[in-house]
DNA sequence: GAGAAACAGTGTCTGGCGGACACTGTTTGT
DNA sequence: ACAAACAGTGTCCGCCAGACACTGTTTCTC
């Protein structure tokens, strides 16, 4: 029995400290997660291991294991360090406003922290502060019509595509990086066989404003979310 | 020097047999990328290893690496494999039908092989059956007064709304499994915190039919395009 | 104050991983 | 006939996550 699901609620939710009787630990669940981060965002998350958090932090691989159970409570612990606080809705904004202000703040946090590309794969315990990122959708929908499942799934529409341009996005800073050469062998091969795949062919070679691929989407969601409200709110 | 991008690129493009003068090879790379799926279809993308994919061949580890140069590429190769072709769209079909129609099928894939989700995250190089799903979109696009990278960026977000869907909803199969007991900790936890989220808490008490979330978001999506088709054909 | 319990951090060990490299044996062109 | 080319093997290395027994320190309870 391992019960991984309740060590890592235990850990995101409620460490209300200790009683405590032997030495006072050196460490902190904080500086331990700081660490990671520090790790991950310079190095990738492959590259994250145990001994290179100790080593950071001057001490062995074992003690980390008396803060945290294993590697995925660390990750999971680093996701909610990384995510922070969701931004402060804008005051006089309307939902569309706020929509497109929050999937922005999310695309910067995963330009900060790629990582949290390979971090939030597949289903896992959240954090009170990844909670409040989606909050802050289901809130921003609040009193147009919709019901809470479909506000629901509105936030994981929004914070889905959002993922999804970081994901193709990775690595194409302006510097190039070792990235843009899957790029340059991908193009070459489509404009190879460009017989077998026209459409996207003539689709990568016009050279209109790429980059838009983020606000692009999101438009075509905001305006698919706005007939909705306004179907459902009489056209009010 | 690696060049693990040509490298792939020469497996999943151009591997046109070889001249050859020694012993023929007891494998191939199909074989081998379908012992690889079948591993990740049973235990996860985690539990792969050289090791294993071997054994079920019975071979030795590193006979595998005269077939491919890493682990990398041989995930490259399963993709591409367990991808397959794209769906033959419907003769009658308008843009809309069609994109529904690939979009379900996507989700089926991905709901077939989850690893698909770990496998195909940051950029990387993709093979010509990949590409082929993406053809699919451009071309349901096509003629409809959207611009190539237009038509790019709505392949992406359609493939990206699928991705995040299947990602949300895995492991919750109608067997429960090890993963219902994360939701059922994280449905505690928000209940218990219902102060802090009470839009989330709320949303999540709402007893509506779930499992609602793809074609919420498809039908969004497709809203927004329609939306925009509609604006750019001047109303046809 | 004395002793014991609780606890922090360490050192050692195991099993598994990806992969480099040298090797044996087989096939085939010259 | 022979040598080059090649398929598959065996051994080795460094790294990984984690189990477990251990030492030393702190603090609570007699």
């Amino acid at each position: 029995m391992h019960e991984t699901a309740n060590d890592t609620v235990r850990l995101l939710w409620g460490p209300p400290a200790k009683p405590s009787r032997g030495p006072k630990p050196a460490l902190s669940l904080e500086r331990i997660a700081a660490a990671g981060v520090e790790i991950a965002d310079e190095e990738g998350l492959g590259a994250l291991s145990m001994q290179k958090v100790a080593g950071l932090l001057d001490f062995t691989k074992m003690s980390l294991y008396r803060y945290v159970p294993g590697k995925a409570e660390l990750i999971a612990l680093m996701v909610e360090s990384a995510a922070g606080e969701p931004p402060a809705p804008a005051d006089g904004a309307d939902w569309r406003e706020r929509l497109t202000a929050w999937a922005h703040h999310l695309a910067d946090s995963f330009a900060r922290h790629p990582w949290l590309l390979d971090a939030t794969v597949g289903p896992r315990v959240m954090g009170p502060k990844e909670l409040s990122w989606l909050e802050q959708v289901v809130v921003a929908l609040d009193g147009h019509g919709l019901t809470g499942p479909e506000r629901m799934d509105a936030a994981v529409l929004l914070a889905g595509h959002v993922r999804g341009i970081a994901q193709q996005s990775r690595g194409t800073g302006a510097s190039g990086g070792p990235e843009a050469e899957l790029l340059a062998a991908l193009g070459a091969m489509v404009r190879q066989h460009a017989d077998r795949f026209p459409a996207v062919a003539a689709a990568m070679a016009d050279p209109d404003g790429r980059d838009r691929a983020l606000d692009f989407g999101l438009e075509r969601i905001l305006d698919g979310l706005a007939a909705l409200i306004e179907r459902r709110t009489g056209g009010a």
